[in-house]
DNA sequence: CAGGATCCGATCGGATACTG
DNA sequence: CAGTATCCGATCGGATCCTG
């Protein structure tokens, strides 16, 4: 029965690759944009830290755990440019660098917030699938 | 002037790489659990698109755009997993799958409208910074 | 049609070293 | 302290081929 599948796919293959219909609506829209913004872990997690006041460098560096520098930075100066994050730097010796969110910063708690509702709701004594590739050592 | 910075360096170089405080608080909590799992792209994009019904796999495939059979299977056996979508396969030929949202997923669609909130106050008629490494052609 | 298996290039991100 | 530059291994995900 092989020769159906075969038949139809040889009939098939020419016109399939082409057409990319709503991939411009998957990246160009703000929800697109969005989804993009936040398809990055840490992301949601600075702004999670950042939600209660203003964070120092490497505060943030020791709440967030593990996140290496220049990962950190990268964030924070994507954040910035967006203009949802605002960095002051104090001249000093030694040097002090402040994050804190931006009114456009603070309305993400919303959507934080909502994650957390969903998260407390049916993810709470969940061990990770095949969804969750996290290999942190738990202790 | 160097001799400040590497003094300082080399005093404080002891202890600082041991301790993870709060990586653990990062990760295994609901709200971390959450956040990696929306910590990818498409995840987020599926559950949106699953959000008015049921959908065939290749249904999905070209609504995506350019996911790959092999991406897009994965992250709904993952989803499955969670329970947050429900996967009928009816024993046909030519072969039927359909997926939905169970309950649980549904409630996914109430993060979705936070973040499409979000977009849309946000993000309308922003261009992509180096948060956003999409090289995607717009055409 | 709905996937699984495999290959492989691109990307991400951690570790390290260095600077002001 | 707050980063930047570089290296490089691990991972992701697309392309391709294959099956039922």
């Amino acid at each position: 029965m092989d020769w159906i599948w075969y038949s139809r796919y040889i009939m098939n293959r020419s016109n399939l690759q082409q057409t990319t219909p709503a991939q411009e609506q998957c990246t160009a829209t703000p929800l697109g944009h969005a989804i993009r913004l936040l398809g990055d872990e840490w992301i949601l997690l600075i702004v999670m830290h950042l939600l209660p006041g203003p964070m120092r460098f490497n505060a943030l560096r020791t709440e967030l755990g593990h996140i290496s520098s220049k990962t950190l930075s990268q964030r924070l100066k994507g954040l910035e440019e967006l203009g949802f994050i605002r960095r002051d730097a104090f001249l000093e010796i030694p040097p002090r660098v402040e994050y804190q969110l931006t009114e456009q910063g603070q309305e993400l708690g919303a959507v934080i917030e909502a994650l957390e509702q969903f998260g407390k709701k049916h993810l709470s004594g969940q061990k990770p699938t095949s969804c969750s590739p996290c290999a942190l050592d738990t202790e």
